[in-house]
DNA sequence: TATTGTTATACTCTATAACTATA
DNA sequence: TATAGTTATAGAGTATAACAATA
């Protein structure tokens, strides 16, 4: 189905290759840079970093609390990060573990008031950037982009070892 | 011309948030990672890191030599960090460092013989990468993905202070 | 004085493994 | 034995500032 080597461009030293512009995954970190760009002031005003409000902003999602593992698993962060953020968190009394009461290996986050009023008061911040972005590159099309976002990591998850054999 | 709030939904806590689902810079976040789950293997193999490879790659697709601060723009990366991986790739031998003879502030990067020769043994599996992609993604949707991506870059370059005002 | 690049430093995240405590 | 989380450790990148050399 696919061809060993088609390439679309050869480049300037003879080599067979994607143009770098084309690279996937520089698209996607400049489109991402971009994005957060904007957000980034919004946090830094709160000495928030990117991965601690992604915490805080899943709890706030959550209807309740959430296990350890989940909120892992939804904020896209490994556990041994997960647990140094939440050590911080919940020293500024943003975020409150507690033993589930069933199965005592396991810990339940939430977000203290104090946690929830943080995000209520940044969430019109957000929401604005959020304008903005639609308000310049079309909200349609910014739904349609998170649609194939969305397509494009579920689609890379199944028959992962193809490319090992046929990079060897 | 952007409401200063417009939640389109109300969150668990009763906060006006955007759903966490639909946060772009995670879903660019997790595209990426999908995307370099499959070249990160071909890298490891040659040990490379993700911002070696693009440095190698940014030079493969320049014909002679570029400046340092040109890479640091091609690659997305600081100029603190080129500079550290630069110092590994020439202790390799797969990247050479001359300074610029009408102007001795600048120092021109090239790839060696070797680098070249990495370069070309590692394209093909890093070709063999996208075509599987655009198997199973599509490749006229790859195409157009990657221009919303670079306009998504490209818009959000400008106003940058709407957000910063608006937030506070 | 401005520019190009490097070095210094502090901080954070990633990634793997080892460990603790439950179950 | 397996699972949920935490801790330890190594490594790398980001970001800012300070610095050296050159223009």
């Amino acid at each position: 189905m696919a061809d060993p080597v088609r390439p679309e461009v050869i480049d300037g030293q003879g080599i067979a290759i994607r143009p770098f512009e084309q690279s996937l995954p520089i698209a996607l970190l400049k489109a991402r840079e971009a994005a957060m760009r904007r957000f980034r002031p919004l946090l830094a005003d709160h000495d928030l970093t990117e991965q601690q409000w992604r915490v805080l902003r899943a709890l706030a999602a959550t209807d309740g609390a959430a296990a350890v593992g989940e909120v892992a698993e939804r904020t896209f962060l490994l556990a041994p990060s997960l647990s140094r953020i939440l050590v911080n968190l919940e020293q500024r009394g943003l975020v409150e573990r507690t033993t589930a009461e069933h199965d005592h290996r396991r810990v339940d986050l939430s977000l203290t008031t104090e946690g929830a009023a943080l995000v209520r008061h940044i969430a019109p911040g957000s929401e604005a950037v959020y304008q903005h972005i639609e308000a310049s590159f079309g909200a349609e099309r910014l739904r349609r982009l998170l649609r194939e976002l969305h397509d494009l990591a579920a689609i890379d998850l199944d028959a992962g070892d193809t490319t090992a054999e046929e990079a060897s």
